[in-house]
DNA sequence: ACCTTACTTGACACCGTGTAAAGTTGACAC
DNA sequence: GTGTCAACTTTACACGGTGTCAAGTAAGGT
């Protein structure tokens, strides 16, 4: 009948997408049928819950903003701290698009667990960045002996995490180029040796 | 009557503590008020909502564990590098104590902006902390050149984060020491001049 | 004409927070 | 011992948000 399903769906990514980066409030399951110019309970016939709604437009943010070919770019850095560089500006510029997924998903980790294994599973794929810039750093013999390869991974990780863009960038006002400055040179300072 | 009022309402607090720190799952008043040994409605007595309940938690833990206390130690040491050591101990081991309350309050962000604010308020102290000791590297001329008095700050405060201390303890599995010592080394390389 | 598909409307159960009202119980006062 | 106050109980209910259920409708294909 009305409509075209593939194309609502997607309209119900897009819209999602758009309410979490640019809405200020939490947004509900009738925020987002309004958006998307449907009935709350339509929505039930696309997506099962809120979680997997959610947990879908992170796919489609990825799939529209091509992260997997932003962050492969890394991969073809020849020295270890070339890599390091590429993958900060490559995760780090994609996380100002996801920021408000990404506070919604983790607003939702403690009631559901479905919500929390798939925030947790694209964090794990950031981390699989920061060991293969890691083992690059290795490799090329400029690791600080103060850490072990899986140490230097946990700390590029956590240095890496939305929370701590948020923190600079949302909170004490960075630029996102002072953010990007200011990462590198901490990382390359925590990870180099001082050679 | 029945029961000591002054009583009643230190052991919510203490209760309230020890199912954030030591519960799994989410926190509800109900739970609260059962392991007080109270009704549901009598928590209503003692404070007016369950922000307000989480707030005066983290007073009545500030209170127990002596914080500014802790934090004052910091105060004494003699050159700036001591200073940041001492002040990374000492909130450092704090958090561990605090953080299913962190946890929780974060949670609640979101729709409570009196939570919220509570939140923001106690890391504003910790931000204190740190523009100290960061005052104190700079008068002993060692702060990088590459950083601001400012964005040092900024810098060292993310790096202390609750969140980071929960990525790399809780998630990575790190011990206490193994945290203090790297965020102690990388907090070093990211301030200190090189000389 | 008929069926299927995408949707609508309306009602309702569940959960957790918070409110309201009436009843119980113990301590202390005179 | 009667009265009063304070701490607490029980029962009931409103509200907001998620998710379910059932019946109805309208366009498109065959």
């Amino acid at each position: 009948m009305s409509s075209d399903p593939i194309n609502t769906k997607s309209r119900i990514l897009d819209v999602t997408w758009n309410l979490l980066e640019n809405g200020d409030k939490t947004v509900r399951m009738s925020d987002i049928a309004k958006a998307a110019g449907i009935s709350r309970q339509a929505l039930y016939l696309h997506f099962p819950n809120r979680a997997e709604l959610l947990v879908a437009t992170t796919r489609h943010i990825d799939v529209v903003k091509n992260v997997d070919a932003r962050l492969e770019r890394s991969r073809s850095a020849t020295s270890g701290v070339e890599r390091l560089h590429a993958f900060i500006e490559g995760w780090g510029r994609y996380i100002p698009q996801i920021h408000g997924m990404s506070v919604a998903l983790r607003a939702m980790r403690s009631t559901d667990k479905e919500a929390a294994a798939a925030w947790n599973d694209r964090m794990k794929a950031v981390r699989h960045g920061c060991e293969a810039a890691v083992q690059a750093i290795s490799l090329d013999g400029s690791l600080t002996r103060d850490l072990t390869e899986e140490a230097a991974t946990d700390l590029l990780w956590t240095l890496l995490s939305v929370e701590n863009w948020e923190r600079l960038v949302r909170d004490c006002g960075w630029t996102q180029s002072a953010y990007e400055k200011t990462i590198k040179q901490t990382a390359e300072a925590a990870l180099l040796s001082q050679s």
